[in-house]
DNA sequence: CTGAAAGCGCTTACAG
DNA sequence: CTGAAAGCGCTTACAG
């Protein structure tokens, strides 16, 4: 294994092919598939010659051959907002260990939540031929997708459902959630409670609002429209936001926060009060237990939504053909302090 | 655009080709090349009734030919040890938009720190001839790349050096930043400093290790045994270690926290004792100063690696030649609390 | 047990 | 401006 070997024998930047290997063991071409692909039917001899060729030559079967002339390119695509995003590591992680199990690798590409790139990625992967798409949309229409779909490629939408098309989708209780969420704080005393969301072309922030609305409506109380503010959820955007709901003459009393951004800036806004404001998040996040007070959450279950995404897609490339299905994964309230300060007396 | 035009047109699961194209619009074959790829030399009519027949029959390029052909499949490949873990998200993000930006697709693995994991993903990337690689590696012996490279598939390590092999690496300054960080409680007072690091086998681990002992030296401290601590960063092992530091008859004043992971289950376990400890952890992370006291970190700047190692990935494939190189990009010590605590009397 | 021929869907090199 | 032929590196279908 001395360079000078290798360098009788290859050049760089050209890679030996079946062709080589075939001549170099004084076989076939298609034995050689057969040794590489671990066909029967070859005599333990001839294996051997061609295995040392392919040793020799330092031969890789190229899977781009491979893959054009097999169809599928036992590869998947997973569109998402944001690589960088905590909330979907455990996602991106559990569509690989499914795709992996699978034999099949992932191609990987974020949105930055704008749907012209979004379209642009999911062709892009198309025209590789991807075997299937999960994807976390950030477009509210997927007819764009209609002649990949017919000509084949599974497509499974997590987190949020597709737009202008049937496809199938797997989605938290967001509804479910934020309801119990708010409930949780009217529960615990608070009349006027704050809702900072995500912009409402999202469909979780619409549907985290429609819970909102639904406890307090449960509950006989009114809704300020000073209370809500959907929108980017930039720290400043947030920080305002919060800021004018509590400096208000009368001043919301509890804040539900309607994802992990939004957690994370309100806590910091409301670090720096005299007076304590209670405060519940949607998503869970790693230190929530270590801050003080401990944020309560509603807790989405990520990891299951990519394992069920996934799963979910491989059931389609093995052809099954029921019609397609919106899943939805259970949320959890988990109260650790924050949502359970009383109100402030006015 | 009905399903019944649709439907006439187009099998369920087949792909019309550029010769139905072709055929369909009553041209040869590379003209319907040219008029997809955008080359010159079309007239205006003949354009028009080639993308006719492309939007009639839903046409998509089979980029697998195309890269059958070219011999470059514009992709990259991102091996790293978790994706869900979020030192990595924002390393994961640069790498995506360098690739983004010379129009590259990511593809991406997770390593789960196993070696023959890592060679296999690493190698079956290799059979999909991706053009580059960037990899964090688990592995300590990279020998296996070398056909690999000289075929001619850029290789860039991260976070780690490569194995046995000589190539590019981006890593951080470990050995700098972990002696800051233990110069830092030094400086406030502390003499006893504890310190639980990752696995030895991990170079960043040894690094880090390495800066402690220097910081130490330069002090004129002793270092007792028992204050070093290098093992899997798993939340059971952290704490026992930990622990027996913290209850030794003469407990250490300070800890140094070897990692991410590893400082947030610091965090854990000094919140749980009645005397306050000093803390420096290796790496930021996002709510570091929201916990009491906050938490003193040196910050590692993934993305900056990332960017630096794309962007030598793609120099690369440009055809740089000049031998591989080691660039180390410099951490911060951000004082915020926790590593300002001055040692408990005795 | 083994291999020659055809073909996957494009691009390249060339000719008109 | 346009297109027929060859070929990228494999697998498929078939024959011996």
């Amino acid at each position: 294994m001395t360079d000078t070997a290798r360098g009788t024998s290859r050049r760089y930047g050209t890679r030996p092919t079946m062709k080589d290997v075939a001549a170099r063991a004084g076989v076939g071409l298609k034995t050689v598939s057969r040794v590489v692909n671990g066909e029967p039917g070859v005599t333990p001899d001839t294996e051997r010659r061609v295995q040392e060729a392919i040793t020799a030559l330092g031969f890789r079967r190229n899977d781009s051959a491979r893959i054009l002339r097999k169809g599928r390119t036992a590869s998947i695509g997973l569109v998402l907002e944001d690589l960088a995003d905590p909330f979907y590591g455990p996602l991106n992680r559990a569509v690989e260990e499914v795709a992996r199990s699978h034999g099949a690798l992932l191609i990987n590409g974020s949105s930055a939540e704008d749907p012209s790139r979004e379209q642009e990625l999911v062709l892009a992967l198309c025209a590789r031929r991807v075997d299937g798409l999960v994807i976390i949309p950030a477009a509210d229409d997927h007819r764009y997708l209609e002649p990949e779909i017919t000509a084949g490629i599974a497509t499974v939408f997590v987190d949020r459902p597709a737009g202008r098309i049937d496809a199938d989708a797997v989605l938290s209780d967001n509804f479910g959630g934020a309801r119990d969420a708010v409930a949780h704080l009217i529960a615990h005393g608070h009349r006027r409670i704050g809702f900072i969301g995500d912009q409402p072309r999202i469909h979780t922030a619409r549907e985290r609002l429609r819970g909102y609305r639904a406890a307090m409506a449960a509950a006989g109380l009114p809704i300020d429209d000073s209370w809500v503010s959907l929108g980017s959820t930039a720290p400043d955007r947030v920080r305002a936001a919060a800021t004018t709901m509590l400096d208000a003459p009368e001043p919301v009393t509890a804040l539900f926060a309607g994802n992990n951004r939004v957690t994370v800036t309100a806590v910091r806004v409301l670090g720096e009060r005299p007076r304590p404001v209670a405060l519940v998040g949607f998503d869970d996040f790693e230190l929530a237990d270590l801050v003080r007070p401990a944020i309560t959450v509603v807790a989405q279950d990520p990891a299951h939504m990519g394992r069920t995404a996934a799963g979910l897609l491989f059931r389609r490339l093995d052809g099954i053909e029921d019609p397609p299905r919106r899943t939805e994964i259970p949320t959890r309230l988990i109260a650790r302090g924050s949502g359970e300060i009383p109100p402030a007396e006015d």
